[in-house]
RNA sequence: GCCGCGAUGGUGGAAUCGGUAGACACGAAGGACUUAAAAUCCUUUGGCCAGAAAUGGCUGUGUGGGUUCAAGUCCCACUCGCGGUACCA
């Protein structure tokens, strides 16, 4: 019997289907365990053979696991809200819910092909009300949050009012407008005029991990930076603590690090400069403390509120027009032409310590948004306030013995103070931690830890996202009662924005009365005789992101996001797979609103994520014909480019991947690809015509997209997912190649020959394994486990291969070994193994089989005898842990209890004989 | 610039704790079966050299040093590639 595949898999995932074999409970016995991957968003163009890279590596994972004996959830859902489907909204006139709901058809349709087990009935969908209700609720729970410093956690805001009442007599004097514009400066989501990445093509504001290089990740349109009126999150209160989980997760080094750079945690100090001629100082942040004596000017962010403050009445224009020139930059502009520009201001500063008159400049080098947007300036010291210094030609003053600063700065931080006063003669970082200490006792300033990570925009002038749950009265912001969300995502007559400048909601002022009336009005819970406007902008992306791994646990509760009980049995995501491109996005903000929900007591733990592997990127691998330079239509093959007949004669075009063989064009279907080639002419080798390749991103562009829907349809879902992992490591990237995919098809092929031959006889036998069958069987059984343990799921097929090749060659069909085998494999290839596992005779789905487990007195040499011969010219050396000195090697084993493992009652050590052997030497 | 990661045959990769480098797979070459093709199976396959052969020798993990009986693996310096970040004081 034949191998039939496209049989076998349709069955076995009709039946799981009928069986619910993958339904996960919320309640059981067995201990939990979550396997989670990043939701796709879901494209118009389908999945390519890379997405389910990651999908392939947790569902082998969740599957191992389930052998293992947890109760394992594995859910699999949509972030359906987003700016693709608006932008071919706008473009078709097509409602995004309409497309977004066909391409999630055929998501779970290509999804479901691949044999995936996951509890399809815990799907979510981040732009289903069922969901966003809990995306609004979460925002209305921050809108009335503070963040307590001292506590360091988010508290109800109702307690920082009933403080002020009691100790605060001014409070009670303010309006309650005035009240709440108080307020707004406490809550975690507030109200700002902040500068945002204003992206006009895009018609919205961008979050700072949304913009790269000035311009906007998704289409890289360029991004201006504008004052505006934005709702925002205030994820920088956390950043100590976004921080501080670091080291209690079990990440990758370097995203870590990434997010560690990206948090940009950094020690210093602030200091206070006095202006001359008037009574208030302003303050500056610096982490070199120990370079006052060298500070020879003063710079300030042209969007500091000190500037006003500084500039005189002469230097007003000359300042007027600099902020003006400022302002109209673009972020890009000012990326690419970084010259030094700036403007005196007029006044001077007092250095505290030498008590110098020091001119205080304006220059955009220096970022209002951190620090106290004001710098001491350095220019010894710091290589930005040196060009700044050589620019305007103000004075330099080296501060460290040995520093040479007529060409350039010495910014290190090293080597020994001079012309400092107090600090001479000391080591650098002596000088910051003393100059610290001066600051403090007199005074002057104190010591002031920043960070680098900014509040979220959270803000989007789009359509297509999470209606905010907040009207506005008098101007000021007011959430609905949360009895009424899901606040509805209206109908809208147009999805671009409004003439006005408004965002697209403005079209839906019949639906802003319907429906809000309905919701909120008719409740009587807010005035019903006035008419309120409602908040026109919509969430960003990362809003629907942020927690639905928690709704996976509890999707059909609409009493909570999750209920208590379900959450403490959950409690985290114990594996999460996904790309590092989320780094600073996605995972930032999880975290951050995680923590968050845990603070005010909805959920039982402050990391979301305990372990994250970040599965590399599948690149596409992209043929080339060449075209002969000077010719209308003829194509030379790739071997004889570089010979002197055609070198430097032929130009390279990109060819469909998918109508080459082994770098082989089909040169009919070349020829049937585009009307242009029909009439093409080849100059082939040995008959052939080769193509050249190349690494690229996989896209349509390149021709080099390969879908998996081939794939299964070729050579079957099994085939795709061991291939998908025999590919490599699951964290690195790599170019997918289908040509190598036959290996893994001949594979599974020999695999079901040892259960059945071309006569259609059933071959596995009640025979006892002999010795070294049973130590080849433990053998793999302890390497796949140690290989899936370690996410090394490539070794683990190798081994598989080994394996199988060797049975085929032993002729064992005992089914003592072969049972093993289904189990082992099952997690890779779940549906010939179904098959192969009801063929044996066994019960129930292999799913639930139970993990085969490996016994190390299988493994061990029984004993060996060690005969060493000295012919006068070879070195031996006994290397043991334990002194091998004038000991026979007996003695030496026996004394060696470093290297020594013990199986049973027999000692096993390490014996290194030089140059190249290594035996291990039993002792009973 | 700064931070992180990486570099192994024609290709993807293996070597898990410093111990026989190149497992496994693809491709290629040769052969068997076949009218033929597909499928399947067998042999060879890092490079160089010697040998009729069995086999043996040399060389070899980006470059240059070092530690070690032993280095793809550890240390130092560098080159190249990838990713992140960028006036963060």
């Amino acid at each position: 019997m034949d191998y039939n595949f496209q049989e076998i898999e349709k069955k076995w995932q009709k039946e799981w289907e009928k069986n619910g074999t993958y339904k996960v409970s919320n309640h059981s016995e067995k201990p939990h365990y979550y396997v989670l991957d990043m939701f796709p968003y879901p494209s118009g163009a389908g999945l390519h053979v890379g997405h389910p890279l990651g999908y392939i590596a947790s569902d082998i994972y969740s599957r191992y696991k389930r052998l293992q004996g947890f109760n394992v959830l594995h859910p699999m859902g949509f972030d359906s809200y987003g700016l693709p489907a608006e932008q071919y909204a706008i473009q078709t006139g097509q409602h995004p819910e309409k497309t977004t709901m066909a391409n999630i058809e055929r998501y779970i349709d290509q999804l479901k092909k691949i044999g995936f087990c996951y509890d399809w009935g815990r799907e979510v969908k981040t732009c289903d009300p069922s969901f966003y209700k809990w995306t609004q609720w979460a925002f209305v729970k921050m809108f009335h949050s503070y963040y307590d410093t001292v506590q360091q956690k988010a508290r109800p805001i109702s307690e920082l009012v009933a403080q002020w009442e009691q100790n605060d007599p001014t409070w009670k004097t303010l309006s309650e407008t005035e009240q709440q514009a108080r307020l707004m400066e406490h809550r975690i989501a507030y109200l700002a005029d902040t500068k945002v990445n204003w992206c006009p093509a895009l018609g919205c504001v961008l979050a700072n991990d949304e913009v790269s290089e000035g311009l906007s990740v998704r289409g890289g349109h360029p991004v201006e930076q504008r004052v505006m009126r934005q709702w925002c999150l205030r994820v920088s209160a956390y950043a100590p603590r976004l921080l501080e989980g670091l080291d209690r997760i079990e990440w990758s080094d370097s995203l870590k690090e990434t997010q560690r750079n990206w948090i940009g945690r950094s020690e210093g100090s602030e200091m206070q400069f006095a202006i001359k001629g008037q009574d208030a100082p302003f303050t500056i942040f610096t982490t070199r403390a120990d370079t006052v004596f060298g500070v020879t000017f003063m710079v300030l962010a042209p969007e500091s509120e000190y500037v006003q403050r500084v500039v005189t009445a002469e230097q007003r224009e000359e300042v007027e027009a600099y902020l003006d020139m400022v302002k109209h930059r673009t972020e890009r502009e000012r990326i690419a032409d970084r010259k030094v520009t700036g403007v005196f201001t007029g006044s001077y500063a007092i250095n505290p310590l030498t008590h110098a008159e020091i001119p205080i400049y304006i220059s955009d080098y220096v970022l209002s948004g951190y620090g106290t947007g004001a710098i001491m300036a350095v220019p010894a010291h710091d290589s930005r306030d040196y060009a700044f210094a050589k620019h305007f030609n103000l004075p330099i003053i080296p501060l460290i013995e040995g520093a040479d600063v007529s060409e350039q700065s010495f910014d290190a931080k090293e080597g020994v103070m001079m012309n400092s006063g107090f600090l001479n003669g000391l080591q650098v970082k002596e000088a910051i931690a003393k100059m610290k200490e001066y600051i403090t006792n007199t005074g002057i300033g104190r010591v002031k830890v920043n960070y680098r990570l900014r509040d979220a925009v959270f803000s989007r002038q789009r359509y297509w996202g999470e209606p905010f749950p907040i009207y506005y009265k008098q101007g000021m912001p007011y959430t609905l009662p949360e009895d009424c969300l899901p606040l509805l995502l209206p109908e809208v007559s147009d999805f671009k924005p409004t003439e006005s400048g408004e965002p697209p909601l403005g079209h839906a002022q019949q639906w802003a009365w319907d429906e809000a009336k309905q919701q909120v009005v008719d409740k009587a819970l807010i005035d019903n005789k006035t008419v309120f406007p409602l908040e026109l902008c919509t969430m960003p992306g990362f809003a629907g992101s942020s927690a639905y791994y928690l709704r996976y646990m509890d999707n059909h509760n609409d009493k909570a996001l999750v209920a208590p009980e379900v959450n403490q049995y959950w409690r985290q995501v114990d594996l999460y797979l996904g790309g590092s491109e989320h780094a600073t996005g996605h995972l930032i903000y999880s975290r951050f609103w995680n923590k968050f929900l845990y603070d005010i007591g909805y959920i039982c733990e402050d990391e979301p994520f305990k372990k994250l592997i970040n599965q590399g990127m599948i690149q596409g691998r992209s043929n080339f014909v060449y075209r002969l330079i000077g010719s209308a239509n003829t194509y030379v093959s790739y071997g004889l480019i570089d010979t002197p007949e055609y070198q430097g004669r032929v130009q390279p075009i990109h060819v469909n991947v998918n109508i080459v063989s082994n770098d082989q064009l089909d040169i009919e279907a070349f020829k049937a690809w585009r009307p242009e080639y029909a009439n093409a002419e080849f100059i082939l080798e040995d008959g052939k015509y080769i193509c050249g390749w190349a690494i690229e991103k996989m896209s349509k562009s390149m021709f080099n997209v390969v879908n998996p829907d081939m794939i299964v349809e070729k050579y079957g879902a099994d085939t795709l997912r061991l291939y998908e992992m025999f590919l490599g490591p699951v964290e690195q990237s790599k170019p997918w190649d289908t040509n190598g995919i036959d290996g893994c098809h001949r594979f599974l092929k020999k695999f079901w020959a040892l259960f059945w031959n071309r006569d259609d006889e059933f071959l596995p036998n009640d025979d006892e394994p002999t010795a070294e069958q049973l130590k080849s069987l433990h053998k793999l059984i302890k390497k796949v486990t140690f290989d899936i343990e370690h996410f090394s799921y490539n070794t683990s097929i190798s081994a598989f291969m080994i394996a199988v090749g060797e049975l085929a060659q032993s002729k064992c069909r005992s089914k003592v070994i072969l049972k093993d085998l289904v189990a082992l494999i099952s997690p890779f290839a779940p549906h010939i193994a179904e098959e192969l596992w009801e063929a044996l005779g066994e019960q129930g789905s292999v799913c639930d089989a139970a993990w085969p487990q490996y016994n190390e007195s299988y493994l061990v040499e029984s004993s060996i005898q060690l005969t060493i011969s000295f012919n006068g010219k070879a070195r031996f050396q006994m290397q043991f842990a334990a002194d091998a000195d004038n000991k026979t090697i007996e003695e030496a084993v026996l004394a060696d209890e470093k290297s020594a493992k013990y199986i049973g009652d027999k000692k096993v050590v390490k014996v290194i004989i030089v140059p190249k052997k290594i035996v291990n030497i039993v002792i009973k």
